[in-house]
This record gives structure tokens, sequence and C-alpha cells, in this order.
DNA sequence: GTCATTGCAAAACGTTTGCATGAAT
DNA sequence: ATTCATGCAAACGTTTTGCAATGAC
């Protein structure tokens, strides 16, 4: 098994997403990382993010939208994608019934290994439906 | 707005979803639909599948493996996708009690107008649990 | 006749990879 | 000294697009 090695690009890369609240693509993370490291590429960008991910030190997010998305908040929540203005929310269960009843519903198909941190909810948000 | 013209391409995308129980993506489509008319292009299949998904007659489900995949079964259901064997499986909530939780928990973000058909769901299926 | 749809090829997009160089252990 | 990480550029797979020709209405 490959042992990882310290890199400053990978912590800064981490650091950076760990600092931010909304939930950027490789690409938007890629530009702010370059106010601090001008030299950096892309490819090491995407390869610390997979890097991180396979650690279980950031979370994916792949809603469809054609570019994937990255998190550094590894609380149980999920997520919900407004179709009309593209941005991801944060949602968390409301209550804990509402969580109870996820993973009973996943028990038929991956009983207690549902991953139920990335389940995707997509609609439309409250701003977007109040501007109409 | 667009009015649609008919298209015999178009009818035997949809007609070839329709007939599948699994959940291909365009380009598994394209291979099928090519038995039947053989000149048929790609393009015409990536135009008429988002055609189909504006009009509401099929669903998208991007799962973030690579490809967006298609579904024809528009009734209430949600997907799981096994992230080892990459096959993605219709979920019907068991319960009413499922579904209204997922609700509740939309209701703070987009109230009365979640997409609910959309939900996500990662982890292992049964099948390659018990393969180990 | 008008305008949507097609096939084709090229381009666009997000992401991965090969390789020679540099950094960490 | 070994082996992982980097920057760069090229390659990859998926999807979109421009265009001239065809088909639906």
């Amino acid at each position: 098994m490959k042992v990882l090695k310290y890199s400053r690009q990978r912590e800064s890369i981490k650091a950076s997403l760990m600092s931010r609240h909304d939930h950027p693509t490789a690409d938007a993370l890629y530009a702010s990382i370059r106010e601090e490291f001008p030299n950096i590429s892309l490819g090491t960008v995407y390869r610390n993010l997979n890097l991180l991910v396979e650690t279980g030190e950031i979370r994916r997010i792949s809603c469809g939208d054609g570019a994937d998305h990255f998190d550094a908040n590894m609380e149980e929540h999920y997520h919900f994608l407004c179709r009309e203005c593209r941005k991801i929310y944060d949602m968390e269960p409301e209550t804990a019934d509402a969580l109870k009843s996820l993973d009973t519903a996943a028990q038929g198909y991956a009983p207690g290994l549902i991953d139920s941190h990335s389940v995707m909810f997509y609609g439309r948000c409250k701003n977007c439906i109040e501007k109409k």
C-alpha cells in the first residue's frame, strides 16, 4: 500500500477547502489556491482532491451539473442542488426521524453499510421560488 | 417557445429506453438504437435525450460515475449506486414514512416543490457484500 | 415555405495520465 | 537512496455545437 508523503500543496488545498462555506469545483479551488501557489497545476489539484477523498478527509459531491464539487465538512448532512440557480445547499436532516427513515429505506440494499453522507436532493430553492 | 416536431429517431430512443430495465448511458442506448437505425448519430441521441428530459418523458440519473444514465420509469422511486460493481438499482421507499420524512426534510429548502424523484443513494450493494 | 431535426465532424469540457524534475523521508 | 509529489502538456471520455442537407407540418 502506498504511503503518503507530506506536501504543502495538499495541505493548502485542504486548508483552502476547509475555510470555504460553498462547495467549490476543482477549478474554482485551483483559482483560489493559485494566489498562494502561483505555479500549482490543475493536475496537482485533481490528484490531491482524489487522495483526500480516498483518505476520507474531504467529500466529493457529484450532483450532475458537469463538474464534481468538494466539501470538507464531514459531518452527517445531505446536499440540495437548486436546478434554477445551480447553487448547492447543505441540508441538515430536520429530525432524527428523517435520518432513521433514510437508513431504513436503505437497509434492503446495503444493510448497515450505506454511505448516507452522500444523499443528493434536487429541486428549486426558496430564493428562486420567491423571485418569481 | 419551440414546438417539437415528430421524429422517428426520438420515438425509437424513447421506446428503446422504455423497454429496458437497466439504466443505460447515452452511449449504451446509442449502441442498441443502431440496430434499428444504423445511420443515427450519437449527437442525435444526446439531443433527443435532452429533449425528452425537458418534456418530462424520461429522467436523467447523474450518479457521478462519469456518464449520465437515463430512465423511462417516471414513478416515484430513488436510485442506489453500488460503488463496487457500479450498478444502479431502483430503490422503492420501503414505507410511506420514509417518503414522508424525505419530504419533511426537504421542506426548508424547496417547500412543496422538491423533485424527490431524483434522490441518489450511494453505498455497497448486497451482492458485493456477500461476495467478500 | 418555414422551421425543427438530422448526420457528421469538430470543438468544448472536466478529468486523467505519462514523463522528466524536484521534494520528502 | 528510495519513492512519492509536482508541473506541464497531451490524451481521454463525455457531451455539445456549427453547419449544410433533410423531413415534418
